[in-house]
RNA sequence: GUGUUCGUAGCUCAGCUGGAUAGAGCAACGGCCUUCUAAGCCGUGGGUCGGGGGUUCGAAUCCCUUCGAGCACACCA
């Protein structure tokens, strides 16, 4: 389906246009007056530069020549030369009616040319628990990805791994003071490893930390931790078996942890799954005579005239020969180019990372790695702070951990449940996760990301207002109406969506007509708070009518199974965007 | 120092491809539950859109300048 501000802006163009008047000037947008009008169009005080008069002359002729256009149900002609319309009732209720026949896309059309698109995030270390800063790449990225999932692309979500470096290296080392005995350091050992991993998770998680503390203290200690990260690298197989362990044990916890954020990826590449084409990568890039030695390092320039200040060189080999983050994520490109040839690729990263990665993208682009028209979009997210507007911390100045926060939150919310409802403890904890997710996700999700934002638990958990557990409430009041119909009632036949009987009925039909232009835009500028600030819009209307309506007591059938329909279109489309928002709604709360 | 992002109500934030009276939520105050979930709805108060200049018929929005804050500036990731 066509969006309504296009199908007006036809219209208001068209009358432009017979009057004589460029079409350019038919724009209309949303009214910034809903007192006023539903609709604006100040295209006449623009085109009355141009055709040297008063702007209202020119609103004066287009409003005459709408008055009778049965698209809508006035149109005026104002002041200085403002054009406010307003749409007829019919017009509308068969617009929402298409919405409300097309089940599966809400008339929301699809892309024309579906593109692939590589979106990178997450970005959590293996043997590391996620801790809060995992948060925000997590949230945001997979809800770009699943609106352009909606929107029709091929998105493809990659973990990418930081399984790669001295962390490894110390992780073996550590294993191999405690537990010496074990096959994997035997250099003559040339049979199968063990299947079960020598740790588990928790062990894991504690050596690394150990192992990190001892290397910045002990100058030897680091230097065997330098001296295993080498040979991992270069093919040690005991080590390479042990990194395998790592990796395993670290993303089935891993995956565990996402999954209770709903939070899935497509891919579980890391970091080691680029090195491989490292070499390659690095000798074209000299062969191609990019890449030059300054400083003793191998470098790419990637200055350009038009920069308002110097660019350092992308780094591509240290001095010492080493592989650093940049070659890991050049050879990412490599693979990700050979194996999916994206349309574009979105990394989803902390926004101090943006001059690195506009670096990195330079560079890729000059020495070919990707297609001049392969779109690389850096999508910077803030810091998340605590209440005090610092980053956040544990109370004792710690980071914490994720599993954590979400399950103290979960914990809140599960007594503001009980204390509202009684109800068994199974459902009610089952209730809490559902909305605690919504809460903390809606709160992310609600700002814009490049901005820093105050991550407030009691803000959170009180659910009052502008706020993941309002929308979820607004569906299940929704949810509970259609079931009640469900029960008593027969929908008739030809029941149809009605013109509005009131003002806040039409309200709500004119915020439900928004949806595909809301999702598009999002889409677009890859901007999930758009969608929140839809939604926030379409609850609000929904709560105006709910609360001016009895639907249960509607005494005419077909008005009242008019409304079960705008219902149930009202829940698809709010369902629709908290699922591409990355959560849901449960039944009852 | 250079660059960059930002500064909107007491607090947290929208609005920023220029339009008519700058919007929400929280907090404060006042109404609404024998009626489809009051996690809701309705209303009141609260603003020199950091300051100053400019462009324009018209500026929170664009340009310049200034003050203030955050962040980044090649061998970390």
């Amino acid at each position: 389906m066509k969006k309504m501000l296009d199908l007006i802006s036809a219209e208001v163009t068209k009358a432009f246009e017979d009057n004589g008047y460029d079409a350019k000037y038919g724009k209309v947008t949303l009214s910034n007056r809903p007192d006023l009008c539903e609709y604006q169009c100040n295209g006449a005080m623009a085109a009355a530069k141009e055709y040297k008069c008063a702007p209202f002359m020119i609103s004066d002729k287009i409003a005459e020549s709408l008055k009778e256009n049965p698209m809508f149900s006035s149109v005026e002609s104002v002041k200085p030369g403002f054009l406010n319309m307003k749409l007829n009732e019919s017009y509308l209720a068969d617009y929402i009616g298409n919405m409300e026949a097309d089940k599966e896309r809400l008339g929301c059309e699809k892309a024309k040319n579906p593109k692939t698109i590589m979106i990178d995030y997450g970005g959590p270390n293996v043997a590391k628990p996620l801790h809060v800063g995992h948060l925000r790449s997590a949230i945001i990225g997979e809800s770009v990805k699943r609106i352009g999932k909606f929107m029709g692309h091929r998105m493809i979500g990659d973990v990418h791994l930081g399984d790669w470096g001295l962390q490894m290296g110390l992780i073996i080392t550590e294993l191999r003071e405690r537990k010496p005995e074990l096959v994997y350091f035997d250099e003559n050992y040339d049979g199968e490893y063990p299947k079960e991993p020598p740790f588990t998770i928790s062990e894991l998680e504690e050596i690394y930390p150990t192992a990190s503390g001892k290397s910045k203290q002990d100058a030897a200690y680091k230097e065997a931790a330098m001296q295993a990260t080498y040979e991992l690298q270069h093919g040690r197989r005991g080590y390479n078996a042990l990194l395998k362990h790592i990796l395993d044990v670290s993303v089935n916890d891993l995956k565990r942890n996402y999954k209770n954020l709903n939070v899935s990826f497509d891919l579980w590449k890391g970091e080691s799954d680029a090195q491989l084409y490292i070499p390659d990568m690095v000798q074209k890039m000299k062969d191609d005579g990019y890449a030059y030695i300054s400083e003793g390092a191998l470098v790419v320039d990637v200055k350009e005239d038009t920069d308002t200040k110097e660019i350092p060189p992308c780094m591509i080999l240290k001095s010492d020969g080493a592989s650093l983050y940049n070659t890991t994520d050049l050879a990412t490109i490599v693979w990700r180019m050979k194996d999916y040839n994206p349309d574009e690729l979105i990394y989803v990263v902390d926004k101090r990372q943006e001059l690195y990665f506009t670096q990195v993208f330079r560079c890729a682009r000059k020495t070919g790695l990707v297609k001049p028209e392969t779109k690389l979009k850096f999508l910077g997210f803030g810091t998340m702070n605590g209440k005090d507007g610092k980053p956040f911390k544990t109370r004792e100045g710690g980071v914490m951990r994720l599993e954590y926060l979400v399950s103290s939150i979960n914990e809140e919310m599960y007594k503001k449940i009980a204390e509202n409802h009684t109800v068994d403890e199974a459902e009610g904890k089952e209730t809490a996760k559902v909305v605690a997710l919504a809460a903390i996700k809606y709160g992310d999700l609600s700002n814009q990301a490049s901005k820093d934002y105050v991550f407030d638990i009691e803000r959170f958990t009180s659910f009052e207002g502008n706020t993941g557990p309002y929308i979820l409430y607004t569906i299940v009041r929704i949810k509970s109406i259609l079931k009640k119909y469900q029960a008593e009632k027969t929908m008739p036949e030809d029941a149809k969506i009605l013109p509005a009987h009131s003002e806040s009925e039409k309200a709500l039909m004119l915020e439900l007509s928004k949806f595909n232009a809301a999702m598009e835009t999002a889409f677009e500028e890859t901007a999930p708070h758009k969608i929140c600030a839809y939604i926030y819009d379409l609850a609000n209307a929904f709560n105006h009518f709910y609360h001016e309506t009895k639907i249960m007591a509607e005494e005419d059938a077909m008005v009242q199974a008019g409304y079960i329909k705008l219902l149930e279109l009202t829940r698809s489309v709010l369902e629709t965007c908290i699922d591409v928002l990355g959560f849901e709604a449960p039944e009852r709360m």
